[in-house]
DNA sequence: CTGAAAGCGCTTACAG
DNA sequence: CTGAAAGCGCTTACAG
């Protein structure tokens, strides 16, 4: 069925090298001689076996991107991209989902045989630390996201410092003086969600503000279901907040839910604001003022530098500052 | 670095076929023989090379999972179940997506290289024809969704007629009349879209209506800009609809978008049905009524399906019809 | 510029 | 129950 090259060869009457020349478009084959294989090659509808170009050269043209949870909706986003910009490199893309387990995450990051399939990783991790990256035998990674800084990877992520920053300041220039913030740090992604808070936290400093204590609500994930949650205790409250800065869109729109639930006015007497923008947060009522990270350029740049990784180059590990930029809308600013 | 079968042989003093027997848990192995080579796999921490034994065996392990978009929260949401499913079974999934391309989406399924890298293939089809379909070469498909049906394929869909009609038929139950059809039939999608078409017009006709060319909206995707658009159209017109049925939960929200910026009140004013069942319609404000498929179902399905054809069981082509049902939420009861 | 040949690491008839 | 050997289809030094 599948024709081989050494069939290609006998009825071009060269060698399997030669024909192989010609496939993989080496130049060193003369015009005639290249002429009539790839006659021979479009006529019998050649296909290079792939798991045999493979096992010879090492590489196998697959990539491995790793995310916690692929319907999460930023992940769903970023995957879509991700695929789209390896695919111009000609590299497969296999989408693991760990569910944010270490277990399982250690298992497809550095799980034997598997992992050895790919010739390098994107990896948005959860728990799996830098020791056991370090330890890791296979191709390069990239890092995504702020779960793991500094550790001597490539790595792509926003300054979410910055970003929590200019949100707070958003909402504290529209005078909410009760912003509490949800998912700050939550039992998963410290790493994040420390960033977040941090620029939470000198926002209000800068305004002369602190942070009450019940006014911070850590969340197991990052969920709809936990925004919501976290919403409802914050309403609770003797003295409920009027604002409410949420570690990504998922909890706001859990939030955004309750809020609507309980007959508050979004933003006259609660305002929301996201992070990750999301496609549901602009179909929201009201639509989600959020941070909006570039996704294309995080996509893009992950790829960019892995494949540089695969071609030898740039033994430097990088550090990547992505682009953001505060969308504000009617959940702030109605 | 990697520990090669015929390493592992030379140090446990035995042949690579033994070593293999014993690696792929063969009977006829004698039990000293077994532990001692054992005892070497473990001490060396032996990983097979899956391309190697993908090229000796012709089974790679790997199935494709070919979806439009893997950012559409239904195909990601089902994404995830079945990549659950399929290492249940061993099985590594590549998604694929075609963004309802046709060339692209051939390139996919039949073209030669990449698609011969699998040994199964999950597709939800977009504009692939069933000839396109009979001429591939690769392994078993399986089928998802209402493009393409009785193609002699195994299938697994469920029964969008039924569905519609119930949906249809609890917003005539609630006294609505001027029920809109948004996305019926769509531009793509014409088989998903004409089926549930059908069942709108069987309920509309028991009760004696029929349906005004002016309330059927067909849009070019099935995105929540095409249910804004859309709502924007019909709520525009001299007499407005009291209720929509959307193709899907993305065109719902996207209508329901657009009631709340027209000061619309959903129900009272303008009832709205979805289809899928998505985390989104849950937290929209109202939460959406929607036709609920079983993914987790329709996933199990699909893989076990797969998996049989896999083992050469069973070369009777069969549909599956997976089961739904209407989850009534608030934006048709308020 | 082209050929003959080795070998990637594995599985699997074929003997014994 | 185990061994020696062929071969999956390709790439790539090595000669010429």
């Amino acid at each position: 069925m599948a024709v081989t090259l050494r069939e290609v060869a006998k009825l071009a009457g060269v060698s399997v090298r030669t024909v192989s020349n010609v496939v993989n478009g080496f130049h060193h084959v003369a015009p005639q001689t290249r002429a009539r294989v790839q006659e021979v090659l479009d006529r019998v509808g050649y296909q290079p076996n792939l798991m045999a170009r493979t096992l010879r050269s090492g590489r196998s043209g697959m990539i491995a991107l790793v995310v916690p949870e692929i319907d999460v909706p930023y992940f769903a986003e970023l995957t879509r991209s991700i695929i789209g910009q390896a695919e111009a490199y000609g590299y497969t893309v296999v989408v693991d989902q760990t569910d944010g387990d270490a277990a399982r995450e250690r298992e497809v990051v550095l799980g034997g045989a598997r992992a050895a399939l790919f010739d390098g990783l994107i990896l948005s991790p959860v728990s799996i630390t830098v020791d056991d990256l370090r330890q890791r035998s296979g191709g390069p990674v990239v890092l995504l996201g702020e779960q793991i800084v500094d550790g001597g990877f490539d790595h792509i992520m926003i300054d979410n410092v910055a970003a929590a920053y200019e949100a707070t300041t958003h909402l504290l220039g529209l005078g909410r003086r009760r912003i509490a913030a949800i998912g700050y740090p939550s039992g998963e992604w410290d790493g994040t969600t420390t960033m977040r808070a941090q620029g939470y936290l000198r926002a209000l400093a800068e305004w002369d503000l602190e942070a009450p204590e019940d006014l911070l609500v850590s969340t197991r994930y990052l969920h709809r279901a936990d925004g919501a949650a976290a919403a409802r205790q914050l309403l609770a409250l003797p003295e409920p907040p009027d604002a409410l800065l949420c570690c990504n869109d998922l909890l706001a729109l859990g939030a955004l839910k309750v809020a609507h639930e309980q007959g508050l006015a979004v933003p006259e007497d609660l305002a929301i604001v996201g992070f990750d923008d999301i496609e549901d947060g602009r179909y929201s009522h009201p639509s989600l003022t959020t941070i909006s990270p570039d996704k294309a350029q995080i996509a893009a740049l992950a790829v960019e530098r892995l494949m540089r990784r695969l071609r030898g180059e740039d033994a430097e590990p990088t550090e990547f500052v992505a682009n953001y930029q505060l969308a504000v809308r009617a959940s702030t600013v109605g």
